[in-house]
RNA sequence: GGCUCCGUAGUACAAUGGAUAGUAUUUCAGAUUCCGAUUCUGAAGAUGCAGGUUCGAUUCCUGCCGGGGCUACCA
């Protein structure tokens, strides 16, 4: 049964019988833990209609729902909150449909499509700690839309060219002597930034030489040799050379192999790429289609604007003078491919970092302003630097953390607490390889999604780890225990089923609380996914985890005597561990049965 | 300078305009005849400052203070 349903009917019934009309959306809220009940109508905003005090207006709805709704046994009134007790069995009978329900917290496919855009790094240089924030932001948030019934396409556009990458190559061909990733057993992303790294050093060093020579520093800075050739190789690129264009695929391919083990540790996945190689010459017909229209301006020298001063913004170049695109004239063009690739998308999610903020505002704007009417369905998902408890990431300072390292270390370290611990004494070394797997990235995703991602944050992983506290750690050991809970149950021939369920006709408080919060969980994922906000899952997870842990705590399981009372505590469990097992699911983290 | 986001216990995070501002950690004091104590209970501790709107403001508005980001014919 729809509790929440249920009771707004009756509250709106109430009010039509008592005021003679309704309130186009009544205000429920759960009741403070200090008062009894849990669930709380708000009666201020009511006072208007009911002609009476907010305790009067209160005290008559409360009233009316104990005689007439049928589901509200007490009630309360504070000041202007009417705090409702729900009957102990229709809180059984809500568990009882849950329960019976094996897709609790899956929707059916409503028919709706949205893409997410995540990742999106550059081939110069290895993944790090931002790109980590980046991709569990983005795989949740396409799972937290497909748990509600979305088809939702994850994809992410790879910058693969430009002058980035030609700077790689011109090390690596000066410098490199042939080294490959299985020549030096370097990991192919690792190599390629290796070579961006010798660039920086090169050019640095003799930018620095020119300068003692007497060039000035803006001359130096263009007329470093390395720099020189880099810019060379781009234009060779751009020119199709086949030699370029042959080192360009090779070395991106080192890329490649070496970003897909990446993803595929941390876990996520994309259905389509796209390659800003493919991408870049898009765009342009679409600017000259919007300058026809009167959309665009040209000025003197030829180059197209788009002015957003009406807006609030300000004046953006579109194409350059010499008749090139810009990076935004590139966008236009994807973002248009990818409607024309997935027609039945309603809108695009970009999750790309706070600094391009007013950049996907121009964009928007300009999707707008040609008539594109998707473009008010797109959302620029937006998040803050991750900073370290050492103090900012900086590339200059050699302060970036890296992702491939990150993993590891948080898994070795899981594995050390894993073997410390011996719980697992049983298991295989494969099994301790994997079980350390998903803790350590569940340590480490946990605490970068349970954070409001807009938001710029602080990632200790020291504390992430933790078993106990505000961690992914914590929820897991808790899964863990109520897997060994269902197990002893099965091996003493506890076996619930639905029918007996009902045969329990009160419920502890803490039963009750955890009851509420489950029943809550889609109302959760809705929540998240308004507010593209995983933040609001995991804290769900945990509170959820928390409130078992009280009933764990305060209630007895098997020295229960009432048989229906210990089938209902074993259902009970296994619906928790069911739920913390879907909601970190959405997250991207998985839960073992043993730890 | 202009635009924008953020300022909540020592620290890290919560709070669709609603009740005495929650949680974790830290510190202190307790709890387990039973299921995995990596747990649970209790105590201490916070809304940057000044106004305004409201029955009610951490939330909305204005100003100030402090911090981040953007402000390229870069990506």
């Amino acid at each position: 049964m729809d509790l929440e349903f249920e009771l707004r009917k009756s509250i709106r019934n109430a009010m039509t019988d008592l005021f003679g009309q309704v309130t186009a959306t009544e205000q429920l809220q759960p009741t403070n833990q200090e008062f009894e009940g849990s669930h709380t109508l708000v009666c201020f905003p009511l006072t208007k209609i009911s002609k009476k005090s907010p305790e009067q207006t209160a005290t008559a709805i409360g009233e009316y729902l104990v005689s007439n709704s049928g589901i509200v046994t007490r009630f309360n009134v504070v000041k202007g909150f009417l705090n409702l007790v729900i009957a102990d069995q229709v809180w059984v009978e809500v568990f009882k449909s849950i329960y019976a329900d094996k897709n609790f917290g899956l929707l059916p496919s409503n028919g709706r499509e949205l893409m997410v855009e995540y990742s999106s790094p550059n081939t110069n240089k290895p993944l790090h700690l931002g790109h980590l924030r980046n991709n569990f932001l983005g795989y949740s948030v396409a799972e937290i839309y497909q748990a509600l019934g979305y088809t939702v396409h994850k994809v992410q556009i790879i910058n693969d060219r430009g002058i980035h990458i030609c700077k790689s190559m011109a090390a690596w061909t000066l410098f490199g002597n042939g080294e490959t990733p299985q020549s030096s057993g370097i990991k192919g992303d690792h190599l390629v930034g290796k070579y961006y790294v010798e660039f920086d050093k090169n050019y640095k060093a003799q930018t620095k030489e020119l300068m003692e020579k007497g060039m000035p520093e803006a001359e130096a800075e263009k007329k470093a040799p390395i720099m020189l050739l880099a810019i060379e190789m781009l234009q060779k690129w751009e020119a199709k050379d086949a030699g370029t264009v042959q080192l360009w695929k090779t070395m991106n391919g080192w890329v490649y192999e070496g970003f897909g083990s990446t993803y595929k540790r941390m876990g996520v996945d994309f259905e389509k790429l796209y390659y800003e190689s493919d991408t870049y010459l898009l765009g342009k017909d679409e600017v000259l289609r919007g300058l026809e229209q009167g959309v665009f301006f040209k000025k003197e020298d030829g180059s197209v604007w788009v002015d957003l001063t009406g807006d609030g913004l300000d004046q953006k170049v579109l194409l350059r003078a010499d008749g090139t695109s810009v990076y935004m004239t590139q966008d236009i063009g994807t973002a248009i491919l990818r409607f024309k690739d997935f027609p039945k998308i309603e809108g695009q999610v970009y999750t790309v970092g706070n600094e391009q903020e007013y950049h996907f505002k121009v964009l928007f704007l300009i999707m707008k302003k040609l008539g594109y009417p998707w473009a008010e369905k797109c959302y620029h998902l937006s998040y803050g630097m991750v900073d370290l408890p050492t103090g900012k990431m900086k590339s200059r300072e050699g302060t970036v953390v890296d992702a491939d390292d990150l993993m590891q270390e948080m898994v070795d370290e899981a594995e050390k607490q894993t073997r410390e611990l011996g719980k697992i004494e049983d298991a295989t070394e494969a099994q301790i390889k994997e079980l350390s797997e998903i803790i350590g990235l569940g340590a480490l995703k946990f605490f970068l999604l349970k954070v409001d991602p807009k938001k710029r944050m602080l990632f200790d992983p020291n504390e992430s780890i933790q078993l106990q506290g505000h961690t992914g750690p914590f929820i897991q050991y808790t899964h863990a225990r109520i897997c060994a809970i269902i197990r002893k149950a099965e091996a003493m021939g506890v076996k619930p089923n639905e029918g007996e369920l009902m045969q329990v006709t009160a419920l502890e408080p803490a039963e009750l609380e955890v009851i509420f919060m489950i029943n809550n969980y889609i109302n959760k994922l809705n929540e998240a996914a308004r507010d593209y906000s995983p933040a609001v899952i995991a804290n769900f997870a945990f509170d959820l985890a928390k409130g078992y842990n009280q009933f764990y705590q305060t209630i007895p399981i098997f020295n229960e005597s009432d048989a229906a009372k210990l089938k209902f505590r074993i259902a009970f469990s296994q619906v928790v561990a069911d739920v913390l097992k879907k909601s970190m699911r959405v997250l991207g983290i998985n839960v073992p049965e043993k730890m």
